[in-house]
DNA sequence: CTAAAATTAAAACAACTGTTTAAAACATAT
DNA sequence: ATATGTTTTAAACAGTTGTTTTAATTTTAG
């Protein structure tokens, strides 16, 4: 059993660092926890010693990942600053998401992770919609409630977030579609990435106005 | 080497449907041989007498879900029937995409393959992609060029036919997510169907309407 | 019916997997 | 410097994988 190591621990981080692209590329169950060690410079008992298994290796990283780019684009700005109203509240929200799933690099190899997720959940995935992502769901669903207004379920405000969600998540789950569709509409630059995020914000403030309203016309 | 058998050869057609599941379900890395020959009530050497290989059965697989499932989704329905207006094709429309990829994830076991392909494209997707999914595409853009008006770009369309399509899909791309966010969301009757294709339609028009309007009044 | 070919079956095979062991190397504190 | 705890290493381990072998069985043709 390892302890709480005081220094940076380069093996570790090593570990962490060249585990990620190869879980990334290959998928859990063909990364082979040899390459991992190969790449990271270190010897295979490392990964048993510092993570436990390989699976403990694995959620590290995907912990990891998540974190950073969470931090990386917060849906909302720093409490501090001024408060802002729900639609810009919405419109930076949007931006952040769609800038985390379409982000290069780092975001890249997160992406790849997540996507895999999304097609053979592996024990990591409880572990990070509890602890990472749920309070995400839970931040944009008080920005949503808000703009349809009050007397609304629960339910039909999950369901509006991921109206919005889905949108901005279309661009990580199903690129290899949209490359194959309409390779033109993914972002490559900032400039793009302004004008998706404006069209997603305009389209779902517009749709969560309408949907709040006929909410309304029906329970009255 | 096997030769051409003129009998239907149930040992090797055996094979065929049990294995599908299988891949579908644990995906080929963890999809073992003798799972599926045990499943198929025969030896583990039959599928090397038979296939070749392991990959070999895959490729057989895939390949009659392709090809099944071309011959039974045909494009369009017949022209004759009279025509709807926009807004009701795109009602439809949401609810056959709902419909499809809700019933696709315990139903149809291609639907999850096409999910692996997400996160792992193979050369199948490109086919898939040309032609099964393009002319669907095709004909969801024009419902939605018509009901954002004239005078838009291509892209614009593209876009907004992605905000409508990824509200639906990410029924089935992202479900394990919407399985530990919220997962009353899930449709589980007829009447949830109705209530989310309802949500995603009303959701989808006043957003059209809104973009077609931001756009018509930025190029005017 | 008989001979040849095709198919099935049980078992062994070889290669690879993640993991553990036991010893060596390193670091740290007294 | 010595003793203690931590980390790294090479090698072996136990289990699983897809595949092959060899023989028995079934099917097909003359």
């Amino acid at each position: 059993m390892p302890l709480e190591s005081q220094q940076p621990d380069s093996t570790k981080e090593a570990l962490l660092q060249a585990a990620a692209p190869i879980f990334a590329h290959k998928g859990y169950p063909l990364a082979r926890v040899r390459d991992i060690a190969a790449s990271a410079g270190t010897n295979v008992a490392a990964i048993n010693y510092h993570f436990g298994s390989k699976e403990g290796l694995y959620i590290s990283v995907l912990h990891r990942l998540i974190s950073s780019a969470i931090e990386r684009f917060p849906l909302a700005g720093p409490p501090g600053a001024g408060e802002l109203g729900a639609e810009q509240q919405l419109a930076r929200a949007v931006s952040s998401l769609v800038r985390r799933v379409t982000a290069a690099v780092s975001v890249d190899i997160l992406s790849e992770i997540m996507v895999r997720e999304m097609a053979h959940p592996t024990m990591a995935l409880d572990q990070i919609a509890r602890e990472l992502i749920k309070p995400q769901f839970r931040q944009m669903s008080g920005i949503v409630a808000e703009l349809l207004g009050p007397d609304v379920q629960q339910q039909e405000i999950e369901t509006a977030t991921f109206s919005v969600a889905g949108q901005c998540l279309f661009y990580l789950l199903a690129r290899p579609l949209i490359e194959r569709l309409a390779p033109q509409v993914l972002p490559g630059s900032e400039a793009d990435l302004e004008r998706l995020s404006r069209h997603i914000t305009t389209f779902s403030l517009a749709g969560l106005k309408e949907t709040g309203r006929r909410i309304k016309g029906v329970s009255s």
